[in-house]
DNA sequence: CTGAAAGCGCTTACAG
DNA sequence: CTGAAAGCGCTTACAG
């Protein structure tokens, strides 16, 4: 591999002149500038990372965390990781993947204190994450793509759950819907995704005259019909159920096949955040709601940046809107439901 | 943060000492050793990656190449991609995404000039993949998961695509099936993954006497109809389908429906590598087959730090064996067609 | 068993 | 507009 020096031996000047050249940090001649630059290209010079990351204490290298064994894996993880990932290559950074759980912090420490990474982009975030504090200490500055339960003064990038939950109870309405169940995952304490989703939805539902129970379900096919089964005990008369959690997806439906509900003229059935691909999987496919994967990582990847460009504005917080595409699994009311409603008044 | 000349001074003794202790590359004293871990400890030192990096020559670095806009995205690429990252952190190596393309190879060698990695991970690989000679031109040594056209002195791990092939065929003759339908996605060029399945089924299919129509599809829910009314005008006669195109699923499932096929009383259909949870979404669920991604992913990072580590044993090929996952969309062959199959003897 | 010193390839004040 | 030089924090011969 060519160094600097080479370069600068081969187009007659220091290597401080090649270094200014390549940073653009002061003046250069013209004469001196294609000099330079035909020396490195003769040399097929490429600058040497750590050198660079030595001297200048920046690595252009970010962390992105990803707890690989905190539960079920989802395409939609995929499309964060990769929307992160190119917008980081645009820019101009490598981007780094940390799937060691670190739960206990000391691993997460090590790492940190590498000096390895300018910053990092922290996924799956709970409620209360170990893993905040750790950075915070190690003074690796950072975005969370989701929150701790307290995110003040810190940066993230969420879903608009409040949005999300109007459109998804809003579209549902008007198809005359007014009995609603909700299935989130297990891990719903207070302050998790699963457990503001839900507050979201019941806001939502009260706003439209909508009665709403709501179900934590495992992420298993079982756990799917296991809620299935709570659903229909809570409210026999429900006609519509949005899930947060895509693997008890199956257990629902087949559940609901096992009644003789039919979906959607019987039964009505969202999902969130089911990339597309995987809704067409169901029969009927899935009408779903969420914001995109990709563009929630890409904007994670710009707060971030900001931030290493020294931009000190108090913390931001990037709702995204969720966006309802609609497929065959919801459908109107079915009547005789409406006739029962009614009937009570 | 602590640098090695803090430990020193704190222990009392030079920085060589220090760094031969954390590297354990000379005998040191107890009571010495003891007193530079209790400085480290103190301090909470970690040592800097990029002066280790710069001086040394080794990053522990590698890159896994994940050509992301290669096409439509599957949950098992997200299987591949983590079962390499924790494995390569369990051996003590960071591991760095590249989504780019680079298919045009600027980028790529762009990158691999920089020194930063070790290795590199090459997945998705193609026929003839321009990634390759880039590599090779650089000296980054790497590990394919998948091949090129000639793989001659190259390590690689893959599909033991033979053995899948008469596993699956052999499972389905057993229940009856004698003609047998192939889908595979269109980047089908001679030595592709499509290619070379297709060529493994031909073979075993012959090996048991079974009929097999071979056709590609675009990776879309039309791409799926498609492709079934293909296949059903090749043979209408045929009674399973094994699809190496997940996203094809939903279209084949669907058109098989208009025709009133019932699955899998008459028609069977098996996925080639699609992940349990994305199976189960189905009705009914999907019999698969495949390695498991998560190891490949572990077994490339294996062999690529045995190179790293100077390794110079002949270039290494590892197949793994698919697994059959019985679940419900595939059963005995339909009696109407063991009739007809029969009335034609 | 331990230390002093050179040097990895850059960046960046300092000097002209 | 350009150069000489210090130094980032390590590793590793060299010397004892």
């Amino acid at each position: 591999m060519a160094t600097m020096a080479d370069v600068a031996r081969l187009a007659g000047v220091s290597v401080s002149t090649v270094s200014y050249a390549l940073s653009g940090t002061r003046p250069i001649s013209l004469s001196t500038r294609e000099r330079i630059e035909q020396a490195m290209l003769d040399l097929g010079y490429t600058p040497n990372a750590f050198a660079r990351g030595l001297k200048s204490k920046r690595s252009r290298i970010i962390a992105l965390l990803f707890p690989a064994h905190a539960g079920p894996l989802r395409l939609s993880m995929l499309e964060y990781i990769l929307g992160a990932s190119d917008h980081a290559q645009e820019r101009g950074y490598h981007l780094m993947l940390w799937t060691t759980d670190a739960e206990d912090g000391e691993d997460l420490a090590q790492l940190a204190g590498q000096g390895l990474v300018d910053g990092a982009l922290v996924m799956e975030v709970r409620p209360r994450d170990p893993r905040i504090q750790v950075l915070a200490d190690a003074g690796v500055p950072f975005t969370m793509i989701g929150h701790i339960a307290d995110p003040v003064g810190l940066d993230y990038t969420d879903t608009d759950f409040g949005q999300s939950a109007r459109l998804a109870v809003g579209y549902l309405a008007e198809q005359g819907h007014r009995r609603l169940g909700f299935v989130r995952g297990t891990r719903g304490e207070a302050g998790s995704e699963g457990a503001r989703l839900e507050g979201a939805f019941r806001e939502a539902a009260a706003r439209v005259g909508a009665e709403l129970v709501a179900v934590a379900a495992a992420e298993t096919v079982d756990g799917g019909r296991a809620a299935f089964t709570r659903l229909m005990g809570c409210d026999p008369g429900l006609s519509a159920i949005v899930a947060f959690n895509e693997h008890a997806v199956p257990g629902l439906l087949r559940a609901a096949a096992d009644l003789g509900r039919r979906i959607p003229e019987d039964l009505s059935i969202m999902t969130i955040d089911m990339p597309p691909h995987v809704a067409e999987l169901t029969t009927p496919p899935m009408t779903t709601i969420g914001p995109s994967a990709s563009q929630i990582g890409h904007a994670a990847v710009d707060m971030l940046l900001r931030r290493l460009d020294g931009d000190a504005a108090p913390a931001r917080h990037l709702l995204f809107k969720g966006e309802l595409s609609l497929r065959g699994s919801c459908g109107p009311a079915p009547t005789t439901d409406h006739l029962m409603d009614e009937s009570k008044y």
